[in-house]
DNA sequence: AAACCGGGGTA
DNA sequence: TACCCAGGTTT
């Protein structure tokens, strides 16, 4: 009966108990030295961390971290700030409104956390930026308490270790949710570092294009290699974004030119990074929207129609 | 559930 | 060229 699935979950006591001896014991090896991982580092460094995480890889993120820690140390430090100067900080991140919402993050903080990341997950979600994804990571990796946390690696992993699937479906499923938590320890240490292990496996080895096999410390449980390696059986339902030509693209040219000003710019001198008007003025509205940029009347010296300026805001 | 939101690296 | 990558918010 020892093999028996479990009746909550249909997981086999045995399979989790043998994933997270093996999965720990790599990840004290192979985990990446990583500077929001460091001893000292602060559970505002961690929240930070993650923030730039969303859709950045590390390599990108490590070094515009660095220079933010230290010129912002703390939430109230951020909360202070310029906007314009955060934005500027940001840089090529990407999806600058990550840096408009850590900075209104800070800014909570500082007003109804005392200036103290909250440690709970529902305080964490309620705060902008933060989702069921990040929260759970600030709990695990910040204040090492168990969360499950279940990012686009641990799906990819789990799927094809657990499911025998070369990827997860498309969108979270309340039983994955339910079957990801019945695969996190009980102990607080351990499910923090069940949560470093499963999403580094993900992000060195079980890579969604290649994944490196050969050096996996659990590929003896993978029902994927098993199983001879299927195809994936969503992928009629998955489709890559456009990128060239896009507002999207349209947008990120023209945060770039007014990150690189120091005062306020014509709207129409913006028809050099993207001359397509109607596509401009597009994008120049979400931008305001989002409130990314703001828009001023121009000086006025002789009655005529002044031009409208834009730059980031203060 | 689907659309929107950047940008750089790699096969 | 196509696809990948530590998501969240809005509709």
């Amino acid at each position: 009966m020892a093999l028996a699935p479990d009746d909550e979950t249909g997981t086999a006591p045995r399979v989790a108990d043998a994933l997270h001896e093996t999965l720990l014991a790599w990840f004290g090896s192979h985990a990446r030295d990583l500077p929001w991982r460091a001893a000292g580092c602060s559970p505002w460094g961690v929240l930070v961390s993650e923030l730039m995480l969303q859709q950045t890889p590390v390599a990108r993120v490590e070094p515009t971290w660095r220079a933010w820690m230290e010129r912002w140390p703390t939430p109230r430090d951020l909360a202070g700030a310029p906007t314009a100067d955060v934005l500027r900080a940001w840089g090529r991140l990407g999806y600058p409104r990550r840096a408009l919402r850590l900075q209104e993050c800070a800014r909570t903080i500082s007003r109804d956390h005392a200036g103290a990341v909250p440690s709970t997950e529902d305080a964490l979600v309620a705060l902008p930026g933060i989702g069921a994804y990040t929260a759970a990571a600030v709990v695990a990796f910040a204040y090492r308490r168990r969360s499950v946390v279940l990012d686009t690696n641990v799906r990819r992993v789990l799927a094809r270790v657990m499911d025998g699937a070369a990827l997860p479906a498309p969108t979270l499923t309340v039983a994955e949710r339910r079957r990801a938590a019945s695969l996190v320890p009980d102990d607080d240490a351990r499910a923090a570092a069940w949560a470093g292990a499963s999403m580094e496996l993900g992000a060195l080895v079980c890579t969604a294009r290649a994944p490196h096999c050969d050096v996996c410390p659990v590929v003896a449980l993978c029902r994927w290699r098993a199983d001879g390696y299927p195809d994936d059986e969503h992928a009629h339902r998955r489709r890559s974004q456009p990128w060239t030509g896009t507002d999207r693209q349209a947008r990120g040219r023209i945060m770039a030119e007014l990150r690189a000003a120091d005062h306020p710019i014509p709207e129409t001198e913006l028809a050099r990074v993207w001359p397509d008007h109607e596509q401009r003025l597009r994008a120049l509205d979400g931008l305001v929207d989002d409130g990314l940029l703001v828009r001023e009347s121009g000086a006025d010296a002789d009655g005529d129609l002044p031009p409208t300026l834009v730059s980031l805001p203060r």
